[in-house]
DNA sequence: GCTATTTATTTACCTAAGTAAATAATATAC
DNA sequence: GTATATTATTTACTTAGGTAAATAAATAGC
């Protein structure tokens, strides 16, 4: 397929979706979507964090976070502990899910590593590099 | 902000989640979005176009391009008349929205040129092709 | 200590992408 | 030339992002 002629927008949206959608069907054996893993890996690598923790972290809204999270704890995944601070609800890895968490952490990261952007390590710090600055204030 | 111990694909959608509501800050002074000026842009740069024409050269699926085009329809931005072929519906740009995408797209192109991205000449092919690799199947 | 403000989360509703299936028109098989 | 398959579009429903506003708890002012 030829881009040439498309914006960089354009390409930029074309691309993620790409991604997303290589992702989802990797995820799919696991019922899980890319956004969901996600908060999941975000919690397994940080350990249980409130709602605001993840949506900073996530660089997401907070009602996008509030209703993932809400689905994940349908499907058993995570699980909600109130905090000191009777606003806070601390979410955190159900002890029922802990270790396929750890399992898929292992097989979902080589998997991005390895499949998804077939990318080598001087393209990938070119990659990560280029979209850190579009990304940054200036 | 240090986006260094995310890993890639988070970093993708970041970026392109950045620069989406970018543009879409740009373009709302026109009542429009993001996706919704892609299509217009499409029909200004290619003329006419059926329902079919325009998903395949966006690269999204076709209900998404329905959907968009019928709210732009609503607005007075495009027009549809019937093909040759009585399940085609041609998609244009209404006569009186020419003059306005004309100027537009003079507008939008270049914010997207010089304020979207920051990036060089050097730096934005470099990006192009990075991104069109992850695409390229393989 | 009571009022006002801030903070954490949720609810309601918008755009934007996707899949699956329905509909209607055309093309193909025979 | 009728039955079948294909093609163009639409409809219904899902996830995923956003904003604005509601709610409830904590904090600050006085």
């Amino acid at each position: 397929m030829n881009y040439s002629n498309h914006n960089l927008l354009h390409l930029l949206n074309q691309s993620v979706r790409l991604m997303n959608q290589r992702m989802n069907e990797k995820l799919k054996e696991y019922d899980l979507y890319t956004s969901q893993w996600a908060i999941i890996y975000c919690l397994h690598k940080n350990g249980p964090m409130t709602l605001t923790d993840i949506w900073q972290y996530m660089n997401v809204e907070a009602p996008t976070v509030t209703r993932t999270v809400k689905r994940l704890e349908e499907k058993g995944w995570l699980s909600r502990k109130p905090g000191t601070d009777k606003r806070q609800r601390i979410v955190h890895i159900a002890d029922n899910a802990k270790d396929e968490v750890s399992r898929l952490a292992d097989i979902i990261r080589s998997y991005e590593d390895e499949q998804l952007f077939h990318l080598s390590t001087e393209e990938e710090n070119q990659l990560r590099q280029l979209l850190e600055h579009i990304t940054s204030n200036k």
